[in-house]
DNA sequence: GATCGATTAAAACACCCGTTTGAAACGCTG
DNA sequence: CAGCGTTTCAAACGGGTGTTTTAATCGATC
């Protein structure tokens, strides 16, 4: 890590530590240490710890976010050429894919992602309103398509029924790097690739369930 | 609210503020400022600022989980009497509708049901532990109940679904006493029992998905 | 009405926070 | 090698934190 540069050190620890601990209960004290930079580098490459948090966020949300774009609208494309409304399940896909795929690319988006996860119900503004603006467009995007994909559901039933998919995703994302919960003694929990899938299964089931 | 004593006026205050703005974003003297006291009350009636929320949380979630309990014993009993399984649906009722029905339960309420969504992914072991610790028995009632309705879902699987099915429920309560993100312009969103039914449909029709 | 435990009150404690400052060290270009 | 913009560094700033202390006030009991 120490022949990175001191942006990208801080960064990387920036990343971890609020994913662990939270954007105010983690302090620059902690991330510089971390990082083996000094404190005031912070304020000097970033502005304010705010600012960093901001870095730390569209660092890995505008490549996401391009990607969950390409998803969609190739799903879109083929329901275009085939003349047939796209199926829920294939945008759910093209959704909810590539943010959980993202968790393997590389040492430090596991952190990424439970930090993501965790802003969408983050009482605290300054992550939330972060956040929202840049994964906004995005999730437009989506949400217009489904309403093509599933035109019988009312607008306000729709939107009810993406709101519990994104509850769902996102506690599966913040609590992916947890020890779970111990419910039961289970004999082996699911590997990521499995959890992805029975996320989608019982999404695009509850999405599609009759009124 | 002034004639209520010392101590019950500090619990309100911290219910209403640990809710709105987190543990570790509510200081002391915002709580004490709130609830009319002095700042030393906290220490002298809680012993410390851990402790009040251990006793915010418990004077809330301890009536709710007697309460849920019986909701689940009552279809637990039925089903018995008739010498058939329990429904998945009667039992995610059971377990869903008292934590969403509380909050009508008085004001506050509201606040503490935002608190407790909040608490199953909070980054803070102090505010999580306290919370798992006190739910986790009900929570493995249930969660055996539901065994016994679904005896064909492998363990893993199953314990995959409940995780979905709690996101997508403290999803709801953790934002339902915030502004929505505005994702279309819905003509009017569904009101609280309303929510609570589409949610009850939403996670028992993928509960119940074929494998 | 005096006494004594329970409660409230104001003040101070020691610590951690994000940010700023000004000087030192560095790395490049001329 | 001199000069200069960039980066690092130690130190301090002002302010907020949870907690503790000490004294004052209250209320019931004798």
């Amino acid at each position: 890590m120490s022949q990175l540069d001191t942006k990208t050190r801080i960064l990387d620890a920036g990343e971890h530590l609020f994913a662990r601990d939270g954007f105010h209960n983690t302090s620059l004290r902690t991330i510089t240490s971390l990082a083996k930079a000094n404190l005031a580098a912070v304020n000097y490459h970033f502005g304010s710890k705010e600012a960093l948090l901001r870095a730390v966020i569209e660092r890995r949300l505008l490549p996401l976010n391009q990607l969950r774009k390409e998803q969609i609208d190739a799903v879109l494309a083929e329901a275009a050429a085939t003349g047939t409304a796209p199926s829920a399940k294939s945008l759910l896909r093209a959704f909810i894919e590539p943010t959980l795929a993202f968790r393997s690319a590389g040492p430090g988006a596991q952190d990424f992602i439970a930090l993501v996860g965790r802003s969408m119900s983050e009482p605290d503004e300054t992550v939330r309103n972060c956040f929202i603006g840049l994964v906004l467009p995005n999730f437009r995007l989506f949400f217009e398509s489904l309403q093509r994909a599933l035109p019988q559901l009312p607008t306000a039933v729709l939107m009810a029924r993406v709101q519990f998919t994104l509850g769902a995703m996102s506690h599966v994302m913040c609590t992916s790097n947890k020890p779970p919960i111990n419910i039961s003694a289970a004999p082996q929990p699911l590997d990521d690739d499995e959890l992805a899938e029975q996320l989608l299964q019982f999404v695009s089931t509850g999405l599609e369930a009759p009124q």
